[in-house]
Order: structure tokens, then sequence, then C-alpha cells
DNA sequence: ATAATTATGATAATGATTATCATTATATAG
DNA sequence: CTATATAATGATAATCATTATCATAATTAT
């Protein structure tokens, strides 16, 4: 997603693009394709902002992700993380590595076909999440 | 699942079929189909055992799930929910309504194609989950 | 410049889950 | 059966991520 186009979201809402937003925002652009904790967010705009503080950095990614400008999932099952939202990769799912925690990406989405199942029985379906546990290809050979 | 089968596990595992566990297990065996979080299992359960702790229901929860004879997922981001697993609806996968909160299911499992291709990648894929975000027929028709 | 609005940081509060520990129940060995 | 080891329980403290509160600071509108 492009800087303007995150800034016009924020325009658009009458949020202010303060230093503390800016740190943040910087933080989840330099680290595209991960995937963020609060914390980790945190440590690392401190580097730019050493003062920040851990409420404003999750107001922050709050709204971000309210403006789809982030995406929040949980992985873990105690702790959100965010990542960026890239416009031609929405709606990938996720690989959760059970041996070493890694995080990779599926894209793809096969799931029109039960959406539309579920729009014939009267739901109207927004959203979907879908998740696959299991090793990953380094953690496989290992075994 | 059978309570025959349940005792069996239990015993496998040595573990004993106590008072509490008892109860847990009623609780959920009387819910089938409904998604109880550790709490509303604490409140019914002492309706049976008045004196249950809820480090007992939590110990227990927790231990019939790794025995799979419940499934434990998340839904609201704070707080896990326990449903007793029946073989035949194994791997069915939950429509949560964003305005009522009620939670559905859907039974089908069209996710092969997408393992089969991750597999093809190196990686081993054990489980998967999938939410359906949306609105349930009935608060469709209200809007 | 003044007043109104929005944002921030420190810190307290919350709420679900887990850990600790003394006590109790159950099983096993002699 | 009795002694002893093992497992389970309940009360409660601890943990940890997130949210709420509130006084202060920054920004915007008048
Ligand atoms: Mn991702
Ligand atoms: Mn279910
Ligand atoms: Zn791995
Ligand atoms: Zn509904």
């Amino acid at each position: 997603m492009v800087v303007d186009v995150i800034n016009a979201k924020l325009h658009e809402n009458s949020y202010r693009l303060t230093g503390q937003r800016k740190a943040v925002l910087n933080v989840m652009l330099e680290n595209k394709g991960r995937h963020l904790s609060a914390e980790e967010v945190l440590w690392e705009a401190r580097k730019i902002l050493p003062n920040i503080g851990i409420a404003t950095v999750y107001r922050t990614l709050e709204k971000l992700a309210s403006l789809e400008v982030l995406y929040k999932s949980m992985f873990e099952g105690n702790k959100y993380r965010y990542e960026l939202a890239e416009n031609e990769k929405h709606h990938h799912h996720h690989v959760l590595c059970l041996a070493c925690g890694q995080i990779s990406e599926v894209s793809g989405d096969l799931l029109h076909e039960l959406e539309s199942k579920l729009d014939d029985q009267g739901y109207k379906i927004i959203d979907h999440e879908l998740k696959f546990y299991g090793y990953c290809p380094t953690c496989t050979r290992k075994q």
C-alpha cells in the first residue's frame, strides 16, 4: 500500500499524522510481509521515537487496522499480530509451523464455492479467515 | 462421541474419572453443538457439583481437548470456547454472526486441494481452521 | 491569542489463563 | 488391610495482553 493512500485514508477520517503515527507506520512499512505483535512494534518504534508509549502503539495499530491499512490476526492464541495490508494480497491465508513458529503465506482463494453455498442459505458473508497448522519445509526435512 | 469411547480414552492415558471430570463431561454432553467458555462450563458444572473450582474446569477442558474429546477454538479473540467433538463432524467450520454473535457450523471440506498444493511445496499440513464472518439469515433479514 | 479538539504517556484496571501449594482422594505394594 | 506413592483438587496468587483513566501536551478552529 502506497504511503499516499495511507495519508489520504487518515485525512478522510480527520486523523492527524503525528510523529508517533509516522513512527508506527514506518515500522510496518519496513516490515512488509512480517507479522508483528504490539510489543515488537513498540521496540522498533522506539528506535525512531524513544519516548513513544505502548498505549499509543496499541491505539495506532487499532486505528490503522480499522482503516484496513493493517491486518490484524491471532496466531498463538494469546496475542494479536499486525501486518501491512497489500492490495494484491488481500485474503491471503497463513501456514503456522508447529515446530519453529514461522508464519508463511498462502495466496489463492478457493472459498468462493463455500461462500456462495452459504449465501444460498441466507447468510451474508463479509470475510473469512483460514489458517493451516503443520510443519514448514525446513522443519519437515529435519524430522 | 459415545461415553464408552471417552471412558476408554481416559483409561488409556491413566486419567481418573473423578466426580469433577464427570461433571464437566456431562455439561459438554448435554450441550452438544454449543460452544462454551470455561466460565460457562463452570456455572453449569456447579449445578451438579457446587464446589468445583475454576482451575479444575480449565484443567479438565484442556485434558479433554488434548484427547480430542473436545475441540477448542477462539471466536471473540479473548476467550477460548469448547465443544464436544463428534466424529462425523470432524473438520467442520464456523460462521460467526457479526450482529448477534451466533455461531453456526459449516460442514464439508474443500481445502484438500490447497493442502496438497502445500504438500508439494514441502509443507506437512496437520490441521486447518476456517472461520467465516458475516450475518446469519435472521440478522440478514432484519437489515 | 483563545478556546475546542485530538493525541499522548504513565499507570491503574481488567479479564482470561496459568502456576503454586497445601490438602484430599485414589491406587498400588507389601 | 495399612502404608506409601501418585494424581487430583480448590483457593488463591501470578502472569500477561489489552483497555481505561486522566492529567498534560499538541494541533486546529474561531
Ligand atoms: Mn500475512
Ligand atoms: Mn463447532
Ligand atoms: Zn518450521
Ligand atoms: Zn445473527
